[in-house]
DNA sequence: TAAGACACTTTCATTCTATGAAAGCAATTG
DNA sequence: CAATTGCTTTCATAGAATGAAAGTGTCTTA
């Protein structure tokens, strides 16, 4: 098993390491800001947020075009099409997700509920597959959607566990995203955390209102970056029926966990 | 009104040229080699197939990682799932595709017919949005994935007016990426293509069987590279009834060509 | 069990790429 | 029409990217 834990992900560590490859790093930002921006952006703010000059950044945008990463009308840039096949790739080719799909389907038979996998990425997490219950949740469906660590049970359980110095980077990643108040704290997130000795969390009406969720960590040594969620609407649920699913769950968990055993990212 | 135009777009350009940006270009390669394979990819096969160092690979795959755009699970490495949240950014913001799908929905309702919007990118197209019609088609939603630009009246009418040159290098592509036999020729595509005046392109089982297709480009200057189409299932269209639906299609197309103007890939 | 083969990883000197200042354009505005 | 603003190109330089080769680990085979 390897474990090599480059950094914690994303951008945003400009810990004044000297960091490999600057060029494409560096395009990784230019790439993230286009998507961090909910319509085009010029050149000049592009090169300003990403703190580089104007002459790289054109470079860095031409280089994606080509190869359809970015697009590009008159003198704004944004994502381009490109992205739409690799996600594609990541979806059908993905062994976790392929193989998570018929487990959360038989999750979802057994218990009724709602079924999902999210996965970290950096101070976030990303709902990756989803597969519907009984009862319809009344929000859109987020794949793919950047949601919270610190809300929502799926968030919270891959917390559980990790040190101080971890969760107080967490909080500074909550806040930065605009997840939480610039006033959120360590000791505020850590008072959601599922108490130890629990391997699940459970949350109500935090993330979605009217909904309730059950999550599990799929474990393997250190910090887990996947889990499973069960959630429902309240009015077809309640806790006590959700945390009746948490043995099909911690199941489901251990399945999948096998599957990830060596995955460093 | 900007034209560019670097290359046609997609790796596979190795022609001579110097090329900016050495090691992001190397890096999209990678990431490119790992969406064409369906399954982790070994980091020598990796170097190998992309003609690069193994350090030099490495090297990108690690970059790539630490940004999530990469996964790596023991020694194999695969898209990670930045992909999705790239691809939701797209969907959600780009202005072409939110445009569009009002747009679409109208079309669809006037018609009864599946609405679709593609777009060109490199060799290939995608399906970028669709909006359903009164008959379901059977084939299952390609959305994101890798089309032909030469089969089916949505990639043809692409291609529709282009200089024997361009198409000359569409047929090469079109065989490098498998969607024809090695012995497709120049000719053979251009028997295909839409009679000169006509600025639509019809097919019948030609990408998919029991389907019936009428596609419009979305024109600008030059080549257009976004078409749209209205496609039904044989049984609940005929050819004529589709046609039917041309002028509905060419409004749309001519409305989202505003929006258009000026994009430059 | 040992030896060999294989694949990944690190190191390091060299090359050439990536970089930003500054000049050159183009477009927009007062 | 002049001035401002923002994009693009040029160019000399710094330093990043590169691959050969050595190093490390793992698996296979005798």
């Amino acid at each position: 098993m390897t474990v090599t834990n480059t950094q914690p992900s994303t951008a945003a560590d400009d810990g004044g390491k000297p960091s490999n490859m600057r060029s494409l790093s560096r395009a990784m930002e230019v790439f993230a800001e286009l998507q961090r921006a909910d319509r085009p952006q010029r050149l000049s703010d592009l090169a300003r947020n990403c703190g580089m000059s104007l002459p790289t950044t054109l470079r860095i945008l031409r280089v994606l075009q080509d190869f359809g990463m970015v697009s590009q009308t008159d003198k704004t840039y944004r994502i381009g099409p490109a992205v739409l096949p690799a996600a594609r790739s990541y979806i059908e080719n993905d062994p976790l997700v392929t193989a998570s799909r018929p487990v959360l389907q038989q999750v979802a038979a057994q218990t009724g509920m709602t079924a999902s996998l999210y996965t970290r990425l950096g101070f976030e997490r990303i709902l990756v597959v989803r597969v519907d219950g009984d009862a319809p949740l009344r929000y859109d469906m987020p794949l793919g959607k950047r949601l919270p660590l610190t809300v929502g049970a799926a968030g919270k359980i891959l917390l559980a566990g990790a040190p101080d110095e971890h969760l107080q980077e967490v909080v500074k990643g909550a806040v930065a995203a605009g997840h939480e108040e610039p006033s959120f704290s360590l000791a505020e997130l850590k008072a959601r955390l599922p108490e130890p000795g629990t391997d699940y969390a459970y949350s109500a009406d935090e993330r979605a209102t009217g909904v309730l969720s059950v999550a599990m960590a799929i474990n393997r040594s250190g910090l887990p970056s996947e889990s499973v969620a069960l959630t429902s609407p309240v009015e077809a649920a309640t806790e006590k029926g959700l945390k009746a699913g948490v043995p099909e769950l911690r199941r489901a968990a251990a399945r999948l966990a096998e599957l990830l055993e060596g995955t460093v990212y």
